[in-house]
DNA sequence: GAGACTCCATTTTTT
DNA sequence: ATGGAGTCTC
C-alpha cells in the first residue's frame, strides 16, 4: 500500500487546466488564498457555511498534489471521526489513491493512540495497553475513593472522573496540578487521588481518553529525541474546529508544531470559527483561536465571509444576535443569494403546543412537496425531544433522531469487548471483574473478595491472582474448578487469538464462554436484542485484520446505529447540528432558563451567556431557507409546570427580518380562549411593568401582534391597571387560591410579584392581584 | 438472586 | 415524570 501512495505522491504535477491547478476552479480569492499559503502559520477564521471544508481539503490535496509533501508528511486533526472520515473522502475525491498512505489524518485521540502506541514505555505503558471508556473510568475512581476511606456516599466517582477530566484537559499530570486544587474534592486529597487513579491505570495497562494526549506531552517533554522525530516527519499541520481544542490538545499542537530554535514546524494551519465554539463545558477553550496570531508570530489570519448557504434575512439574524458578544474576533458574513422569507417568530402557550404547531408546519411543507428530511427541529436539551417525538408519533410522521445511546455503550456489547479486551490485555482487571461471573460460573462475592486481597497483597492483575490462588488451596471446591476453568479458557482464546480473526475469535470467545447461552436462556424482553447486537458485535469484528485495530476502533469510535433514512424529519440537539445545514430548520424552546440555560449563565456567568449565544448562532446558521423560532409561555420540566419568559436572544433578532406568526391573538393565546387570569397574562403585566429590561424590537412586536390581532385579550386594561405596583395583601408562606393553578403557599413576596408554591403546579411567578387567601 | 423500595439527579457530548 | 442506582427483603 505505501508502494502505491508513494507513487502518487510522486507524480510531478496536478493536472494543470488554463496554466492552474483544476482545482482551484470555483474557489474564491480568500479561500483560494487559504489553499495557496502552504508556509508558516495560517489561521482560517470560516464562518457558518463559508465552504470551509472544501478549502481545507482543497489545501490539503495542494499539497500532497505539488510534492511539497508526501502524504505521511501531513498530520491532519479533527475532532470527531466522523470528520476524519469525510476529510479523507473528500480529499480522495481530489488526489485519488495517494490519500491511503495518509497516516497522520484523524481525531485527536486516534494519533494521540497512535502515537502512545510506539512510545508506550516511556509513561509505563505496555504497547497493548487498553483504552478506557467514560463508564470504566468512572468505576476505577469510584475504587480509587473507596480505597482511600473517604464517604462514598459524598464523593461520587463520577465527581472525581469529572475533576481528572478537567485536569487531564488543561494538560496536567498530578505533579502539575495547582496544590490548592487539592482541597477542591475528597477532603483535600484531590491531587492524591488523582495520582492513585494513574497509578491504578499503569497496574491495569490501561489510559483513558485524557491520557491519550496527556501521556503524548510526556512524551515529548522528556524526550526531545522522538519529539524531534515528529518534527522531522509532519511537514504540514492542519486542525479543524480549532475552536473547539481543550488546553491540552492546544500544547500538543504547539510541541509539534516548532521547536525552540524555530527551525523546523511552522507550517501549521487551523481552521475554526470562534463563533461556533459551543464545547467550553468540556473544557474547550475559545481562548486559543482568539490568541492564535499571539502564540504563531507572524501568521496570516485569513477570513472567509462570503456564506453558500443562508438567505439573506437568516444571516442577518444570526449576525445581529453574535454581535452581542464581546470575546469575538470578528467576522462579516455576506451572501449573494436573493432574498428568501423572513425568520419566523412565534410565541405559543406551552411546550405541547409548540410541538403541534410545528408538525402543522411540517405538514404544510410537506404538501407544498418538500422532503420531511430537508426539515429538522432543533433542540436545546434532549428532554424537549419528547413532546416533539409524541406529536411526531400521532401525527404519523417519520422522523430520525441523531444522537442517544450508542452501540459500544451498551451492557452486552460492553460485556462482550470485555471478554476480547481480556484475551490481550490479562492484566485488564475493569474487563476481569465485570465479566468473571457472566455468565454466572459460581463466583460469589467471597470469591471476588479473595481475588482482590490476593491482588492487592501480591501487586498482581486480578487474573495473576487468579492463578495464585489456584496454587495455594485458599480457593476450595467449586470455586476452584470453575476459576480453573475460566482461566484456560482465557489461555486458550489468548492462543487462538494469534491465528484467527478477529470476527471469528470474537464468536468463539462468546460461544465458549456461555456468554451467548447466557441471553439465549435469559427471559429478559429485551434478550433477544441482545443477541443481534452480538452477531452485530461479530460482523463489525470481521471486518478487522487484528484484535489491537477492532479494540482500538471501538474505543475512539462512537458508531451510532441509526442508519440515516431519507424522508424523515431530524430531531437533535444544537450541538448535534454543528456542521449540518437544512433547508428549513425549526428552533424551539427560546425562553429564558432553557435556552440560555439558566444552569450555564449560573455556573459561568457571561462566559456561559456566550457560548450560550454562540450555540443560536449556530443554530440560526443551520438554516438555508427558513427558520423559524418560538418559545413558550409554559413549560413542564422535571414534571412541573414553570412559566417562562421569552429569551433574551429573542429580543436580540433585527425586526425587520423576523415576522412574527400571526396565530389569531397574541402568540396564539386567545386562541385558546385562556382566562383572562391566566400565567400568559401575567407575563404580559410583568413585562409591561418591568419595563427597561424588556423595552426591546423583540419584544415591543410580540406586543403589537397580541394587540392588533383578531381576538383581543379580554381584561388587558383591568389587568394593567389592577397590576399597578403596590402592597402586596399576601405574606410569606400563607395558603393562597389562583383561578388557574389551585391552592399553594407563598414562598416570596415583592411588591405585588409573588412567588408562590403551588401543590400542583409547582413553583410560578403570579401577580397578587390573581391571588386570593385560601 | 430477583423484586420492591427509596433516593436522586436530570444541559449540552467526543473521544 | 422518570429512569437509574443503591438498599432491603424474602
Amino acid at each position: 500500500m505505501p508502494s502505491l501512495s508513494e507513487r502518487a505522491a510522486a507524480r510531478p504535477s496536478p493536472a494543470l487546466v488554463g496554466g492552474e491547478p483544476h482545482y482551484l476552479e470555483g474557489l474564491n480569492p480568500p479561500q483560494r488564498e487559504a489553499v495557496l499559503t502552504t508556509e508558516g502559520p495560517v489561521l482560517m477564521l470560516a464562518g457558518a457555511g463559508t465552504g470551509k471544508t472544501r478549502a481545507l481539503t482543497t489545501r490539503l490535496a495542494h499539497i500532497l498534489s505539488t510534492g511539497l509533501a508526501r502524504p505521511w508528511e501531513v498530520l491532519c486533526v479533527t475532532f470527531t471521526n466522523k470528520a476524519a472520515r469525510e476529510m479523507r473522502e473528500r480529499i480522495g475525491a481530489l488526489v485519488g489513491d495517494s490519500v491511503e498512505g495518509m497516516r497522520w489524518l484523524g481525531t485527536f485521540h486516534s494519533i494521540g493512540a497512535q502515537i502512545l502506541r510506539r512510545h508506550a514505555e516511556v509513561v509505563d505503558l505496555k504497547s497493548s495497553f487498553t483504552i478506557i471508556d467514560t463508564d470504566d473510568q468512572v468505576r476505577l475512581c469510584k475504587q480509587v475513593i473507596e480505597a482511600a476511606g473517604l464517604d462514598e456516599k459524598r464523593w461520587t466517582g463520577r465527581g472525581l472522573a469529572g475533576l481528572i477530566d478537567d485536569w487531564k484537559n488543561r494538560g496536567l499530570t498530578p505533579d502539575e496540578v495547582p496544590g490548592r486544587e487539592a482541597h477542591e474534592f475528597g477532603e483535600g486529597k484531590a491531587i492524591a487521588l488523582y495520582r492513585a487513579y494513574q497509578a491504578r491505570l499503569v497496574a491495569l495497562n490501561a489510559a483513558d481518553f485524557g491520557d491519550l494526549l496527556v501521556h503524548n506531552l510526556t512524551i515529548f517533554r522528556t524526550k526531545p529525541d522522538i519529539l524531534a522525530e515528529y518534527h522531522r516527519r509532519f511537514r504540514y499541520l492542519m486542525v479543524d474546529e480549532y475552536q473547539d481544542t481543550n488546553v491540552a490538545q492546544y500544547l500538543w499542537l504547539r510541541l509539534l508544531a516548532r521547536d525552540d530554535e524555530g527551525k523546523t514546524g511552522g507550517n501549521v494551519c487551523v481552521v475554526g470559527d470562534d463563533d461556533q465554539s459551543i464545547y467550553g463545558w468540556r473544557g474547550a477553550e475559545v481562548e486559543n483561536i482568539l490568541r492564535f496570531e499571539k502564540d504563531f508570530p507572524g501568521a496570516k489570519v485569513i477570513r472567509l465571509e462570503q456564506n453558500y448557504r443562508s438567505t439573506p434575512s437568516i444571516l442577518a439574524a444570526a449576525s445581529a444576535v453574535i454581535a452581542n458578544n464581546e470575546d469575538r474576533l470578528g467576522k462579516t458574513l455576506f451572501t449573494d443569494v436573493p432574498e428568501g422569507s423572513k425568520v419566523i417568530l412565534r410565541g405559543v402557550w406551552d411546550g405541547d403546543e409548540e410541538a403541534r404547531v410545528i408538525c402543522d408546519d411540517i405538514e404544510s411543507e410537506q404538501i407544498k412537496g418538500r422532503s420531511l428530511s430537508d426539515m429538522a427541529v432543533l433542540v436545546r436539551a434532549s428532554f424537549q425531544m419528547r413532546s416533539f417525538e409524541e406529536r411526531f408519533n400521532t401525527a404519523g410522521i417519520p422522523y430520525q433522531v441523531v444522537g442517544g445511546p450508542r452501540f459500544y455503550e451498551r451492557e452486552e456489547t460492553r460485556d462482550a469487548l470485555a471478554y476480547l479486551r481480556l484475551v490481550r490485555n490479562p492484566d485488564d482487571d475493569l474487563s476481569f471483574a465485570r465479566i468473571v461471573n457472566k455468565p454466572r460460573r459460581g463466583f460469589g462475592d467471597k470469591a471476588i473478595q479473595m481475588l482482590n486481597v490476593a491482588s492487592r497483597m501480591n501487586g498482581t492483575s486480578l487474573t495473576g491472582a487468579a492463578r495464585f490462588l489456584l496454587e495455594t488451596s485458599e480457593l476450595k471446591g467449586k470455586a476452584k474448578s470453575a476459576m480453573r476453568e475460566f482461566l484456560d479458557s482465557l489461555d486458550r482464546w489468548a492462543d487462538a487469538a494469534k491465528d484467527k480473526r478477529p470476527g471469528d475469535l470474537a464468536e468463539l470467545v462468546l460461544e465458549e464462554s456461555g456468554y451467548t447461552d447466557f441471553w439465549k436462556a435469559s427471559k429478559n424482553a429485551q434478550a433477544p436484542g441482545k443477541l443481534e447486537n452480538l452477531k452485530e458485535l461479530v460482523n463489525a469484528a470481521s471486518e478487522f485484520d487484528t484484535l489491537e485495530g477492532y479494540l482500538d476502533h471501538v474505543a475512539l469510535v462512537s458508531e451510532r446505529t441509526s442508519d440515516e433514512e431519507s424522508g424523515q424529519v431530524w430531531l437533535m440537539t444544537l450541538h448535534a447540528a454543528k456542521g449540518l445545514e437544512f433547508p428549513v430548520v425549526f428552533l424551539p424552546g427560546w425562553e429564558e432558563e432553557l435556552f440560555p440555560s439558566g444552569r450555564s449563565l449560573d455556573e459561568k456567568g457571561k462566559d456561559g451567556l456566550e457560548e450560550e449565544r454562540r450555540l443560536a448562532y449556530v443554530g440560526i446558521t443551520r438554516a438555508r431557507e427558513s427558520c423559524r423560532i418560538s418559545f413558550a409561555a409554559n413549560r413542564q420540566v422535571y414534571g412541573r409546570w414553570q412559566s417562562a419568559l421569552p429569551s433574551r436572544f429573542v429580543d436580540e433578532l433585527p425586526e425587520e427580518h423576523v415576522d412574527v406568526a400571526s396565530e389569531p391573538g397574541l402568540y396564539g393565546v386567545a386562541a385558546k380562549s385562556l382566562p383572562s387570569h391566566s400565567q400568559f397574562h401575567d407575563l404580559v403585566v410583568e413585562r409591561t411593568e418591568s419595563g427597561g429590561g424588556y423595552d426591546t424590537p423583540g419584544w415591543r412586536r410580540a406586543q403589537r401582534a397580541g394587540r392588533s390581532g383578531k381576538a383581543p385579550i379580554e381584561g388587558s386594561a383591568t389587568l394593567i391597571a389592577s397590576s399597578a405596583p403596590g402592597q402586596s395583601d399576601f405574606e410569606r408562606d400563607q395558603r393562597v387560591f389562583h383561578q388557574k393553578f389551585g391552592t399553594g403557599t407563598v414562598r416570596r413576596v415583592d411588591g405585588n410579584k409573588l412567588e408562590v408554591e403551588f401543590d400542583h403546579a409547582g413553583l410560578k411567578k403570579v401577580i397578587g392581584s390573581f391571588l386570593s387567601a385560601a
